[in-house]
DNA sequence: CATTGATTGTGAAATATTTCACAAAGGTAA
DNA sequence: TTACCTTTGTGAAATATTTCACAATCAATG
């Protein structure tokens, strides 16, 4: 961390915390930001949804991360809303007083400035290797972020249902459910309700790679 | 700008200028970064190709901006091919003292934080709106993006060729040859050579909001 | 200006995906 | 448990896209 104590203690002073229950909005896009939200823990839907059109899943977010950095630097109006899939801690941090610590403290903004850029290239890379692939590529990806990236493990409880899946590879709920089941009948995975078990990783690996 | 004008000299004092001409490649995609590259003038596109895949365009960089910054406070290692698309003019920024301007400088660390910030908003905003369109979606979405944000008119010479605007949506070139025609038999564009005029913008955004 | 390699146009067949229309579970709360 | 709303499964038809195979055109260079 590249703060001091004083300043962690000043952070401590001009935060709060928040629970929210799972399915609860924590932030709507459009709205200009008042406070940093620190994701404690749970896992949020970063996510558009305007008008009539589809809803629009960006990534999921995990632990330990900042919700909607690039909107406080960028122009300061949220692009994107997060929802709780998960109950969900967060804190809220005063937006000034954020920004005065980048402005007084190199390290921290140095920080900061990692976390945006890293954030930066897992996502184009995800988009980009997206948009190359088919639906089974895709949803191949997708099994195995949340596996490798989210739960560490080969068995873990689905946080989207098949809607939110098709928002999130841009595609149709039914190619979601038809891909599914075609993955469950090559044996490759197991699932039963929303509890998946992946049984094949590597056959998984290499429908990813293979697009 | 947020440099004074000690600063600015020292910069200018640990920089040096570079010019590549058109279809040079500036940079490749996993060399560790010992120069932080700035596009003085010029087009550039920013490319992964790996081994057999096709290549891949990750957008259009234009004038006035740095290359691959993510990069470079992500993990410190390339993750893109930088190609000119121009002529182009550089300018070669040693690493160590940029990164120490971030560290002493906190007014320019929030600069960089809110360039990097506003180009993730804007690349997550067009990975997701073509993760949803069809192909004339992403075409329209294309041309405009050239129209407005590059050439800032609708008359202006193509800066790719179709096999680069399949790269860069993520379709096949017969694809954009066929829909490209399909747009000039509609009257929307006129295309001789690679000069595109485009007719009829209103349509195009009809064509790109619809998807 | 002729040659050569790169780029573009195009039809037809093969694939992939969406859409629609229901049926079948699941999950929740009285 | 029942009633009700959400989620999932699935076939068939309609669309969209890719792939392949060439032909045509362009553009650069000796």
């Amino acid at each position: 961390m590249a703060l001091s104590k004083d300043e962690l203690r000043l952070l401590g002073e001009n935060c709060s915390e928040g629970i929210f229950r799972k399915g609860e909005v924590i932030l709507s896009e459009g709205s200009l930001t008042s406070h940093i939200i620190y994701l404690q823990s749970g896992l949020v839907k970063e996510y558009i949804k305007s008008g009539d059109q589809p809803e629009c899943i960006v990534q999921i977010i995990q632990n330990r991360a900042y919700l909607g950095l690039p909107s406080l630097f960028g122009d300061r109006i949220n692009h994107y809303s997060y929802a709780a899939l998960t109950d969900v801690a967060v804190c809220f941090i005063d937006v000034a007083v954020f920004k005065q610590f980048i402005l007084d403290n190199g390290r921290f903004a140095f920080e900061i400035l990692s976390t945006v850029s890293r954030d930066s290239l897992t996502n184009y890379h995800r988009f980009i290797s997206q948009g190359q692939k088919k639906t089974y590529g895709k949803l191949a990806d997708t099994l195995l972020y949340f596996s490798k990236a989210i739960f560490r493990s080969n068995r873990f409880r689905l946080p989207l249902n098949q809607n939110e899946i098709s928002y999130l590879i841009g595609t149709s709920r039914e190619s979601v459910s038809k891909q599914l089941n075609s993955f469950i009948r090559d044996g490759i995975i197991s699932l039963r309700r929303r509890e998946i078990t992946i049984n094949e990783p590597e056959k998984l690996e290499q429908i990813s790679r293979l697009g």
